[in-house]
DNA sequence: TTGAAAGCGCTAACAG
DNA sequence: CTGTTAGCGCTTTCAA
């Protein structure tokens, strides 16, 4: 049909018929050497003083010919590839989803081109990924929400690819994050807030989903702590069920809890939407949800579950703020590890 | 403080002291030649029967040098990225978050590197990252949710580039798509048997969001009126606001209707989550809103939305499928336009 | 103002 | 079984 071959792996290979243009045909028709084209087209000729018109006729013969720049045979050229690369744990997520958008738009604005690898929160994964961005050459990458930023950091640097991490911090580049502690104790001073105003006993909530030893879940249970501290309450470690972020590891934990005998606590800290499904799930099979008595507080933010849910309080994290400073840091060249910690904004219940 | 060194865009620029290791370099210290290391770490060696000794020992000296194959070289050579290339409308939502992710793991297993470009539904910037991605050599791109599909496949076929679309069909490439009309039709068929069941006096449905123009909307909306035809009802077209996706739009489109001096349906087919946002909002603020008596369908799927409310249809695009049939084609080298109409299943509310 | 020539790192003929 | 060589398309001295 269109004069594609096969090769054994079924992929489509190279049509000879279709050879692409260079530089070299775009010159021949232009009557111009290829180091005018490619000033020209690069964008370059300003400084090597070519005519304008000679600029004009090439840069009309490349549109009608259809030439394409081959930036891997310029990247190999000019050993940078203005390539950068991201590394996030998810897409279909309001947070995570908007970094991802973000980014390529921030990217872009700077004439990088951005390379985005969702990791699905698997650490082989990170650096599988890692690897292969630096095998494409990327000169900076971004790890985001890494299980081990650190470990990423030092495959970069062997290969003096620089790096940066986002949303959860390393040791070894410099990072970008919200601060989660700040943001875990007002949502949970909140929650209190909301059974007080309700009229209903003061008691220490429950506090659900993320993994005890990453840093963003250590913070947000050290907010919930304080503020349980700040009400006069203890949050006892058994209220403190952080056995990672799935819709399904959720149910099952409070299922246990509740198995244990215990009593579930008026109102729920949840560490994510995605454990928010799971611990909505919960409740309502177990006729204990009710949209208006419910005390939920959920640090992420989806707009959709705020409106549709009466009574759930959510925390956003600055996502905008956060790629500002992340771009502050790529574009100032700045390597040294350093913190910046953002705060969180609230996205009212309802 | 690492020897880095800044262009006057504030960028890293190239670290002398850190030049990356070269198959060179690994021949040197392995006494072999660059045509047998470079067949060794790009695993070609079987056929070049090159001896397990002189392979390990490559091997060896490559993992401990960190040595890192540069793809772009690689690629520049062979004539052939092995990259694939994806635009997708947006991430932050399960349908295209889901594809988004799929369609990397389904890449990677072949070996491909996947890029994925969002591109928020700007037909200028679809364009203009379907160029980006031809100029970086892509070996093929798939235009997700395209808004002008046709002329992305024109764009690729003038430089030789595969392509296919996905979500939204094409006449001039392959397109995998889902059944919009019959899951539509089953969605608008599903929210009359829920007014039935309530006991409520049947009535003609609102549709909102989408645009009118485009294929799925308008295949939605024949299903929409294909099933009210079923009921025996009419389906005027004043009950068909489809002014975008977007949930201002929606919450504007749906107060001009009231302001029009009508009464709202007592039911009401969202054309997708971020639409259902707006819908909502709109219905809270207007205290139209109530769980238990409302009756909406969505064409889209949350869980957590689904979750969280108790009268909620919801009908889901089977993506798995969707990708299966998609990367299918691209196995088998098929390039003939037609149509891959996929079936979508229901995701009960509550 | 413009062009010739070298070479980025890798792979594929071809020769041994 | 292994090595030599040429060249993918581009950019960059350097020379004119």
């Amino acid at each position: 049909m269109n004069g594609n071959s096969r090769d054994a792996a079924g992929n489509t290979a190279r049509r000879p018929n279709v050879r692409r243009k260079t530089i070299y045909d775009v010159a021949r028709l232009a009557g111009a050497s290829p180091t005018a084209v490619s000033a020209v087209l690069n964008g370059s000729w300003r400084k090597r003083r070519i005519s304008e018109a000679l600029a004009e006729r090439i840069l009309k013969i490349a549109e009608d010919e259809g030439y394409s720049r081959n930036m891997q045979a310029s990247a190999l050229r000019r050993e940078r590839s203005h390539l950068i690369g991201m590394l996030v744990p998810k897409y279909d997520n309001r947070y995570f989803g908007a970094i991802a958008e973000g980014f390529e738009a921030m990217a872009r604005a700077r004439d990088l081109f951005p390379i985005i690898t969702c990791t699905l929160r698997d650490p082989r994964l990170e650096l599988e990924a890692a690897r292969a961005m630096i095998a494409h050459q990327v000169d900076c990458l971004v790890a985001c929400g890494a299980t081990d930023p650190d470990r990423i950091t030092r495959i970069c640097q062997a290969s003096g690819v620089r790096s940066l991490n986002l949303d959860l911090p390393g040791k070894l580049a410099p990072s970008v994050i919200s601060d989660n502690r700040g943001g875990a104790q007002a949502l949970t001073a909140a929650i209190l807030q909301g059974l007080r105003a309700a009229g209903k006993p003061l008691a220490p909530l429950l506090f659900v989903g993320g993994r005890a030893h990453d840093h963003n879940t250590a913070e947000r249970i050290a907010g919930f702590r304080a503020a349980h501290a700040d009400a006069g309450l203890a949050a006892p470690p058994e209220l403190t069920l952080a056995a990672g972020y799935a819709p399904e590891k959720a149910e099952a934990a409070i299922a246990a809890f509740v198995a244990g005998g215990r009593n579930l606590p008026p109102g729920v800290f949840v560490n994510s939407t995605i454990t928010l499904e799971g611990v909505v799930r919960w409740l309502k099979a177990n006729d204990a949800y009710d949209t208006r008595a419910a005390h939920l507080g959920c640090f992420d933010w989806d707009p959709l579950a705020s409106v549709l849910s009466e009574n759930l309080l959510m925390v956003r994290q600055d996502v905008p703020a956060m790629l500002a400073a992340l771009f502050a840091l790529i574009d100032s060249g700045e390597s040294r590890a350093a913190i910046i910690d953002l705060p969180t904004r609230f996205a009212g219940g309802g």
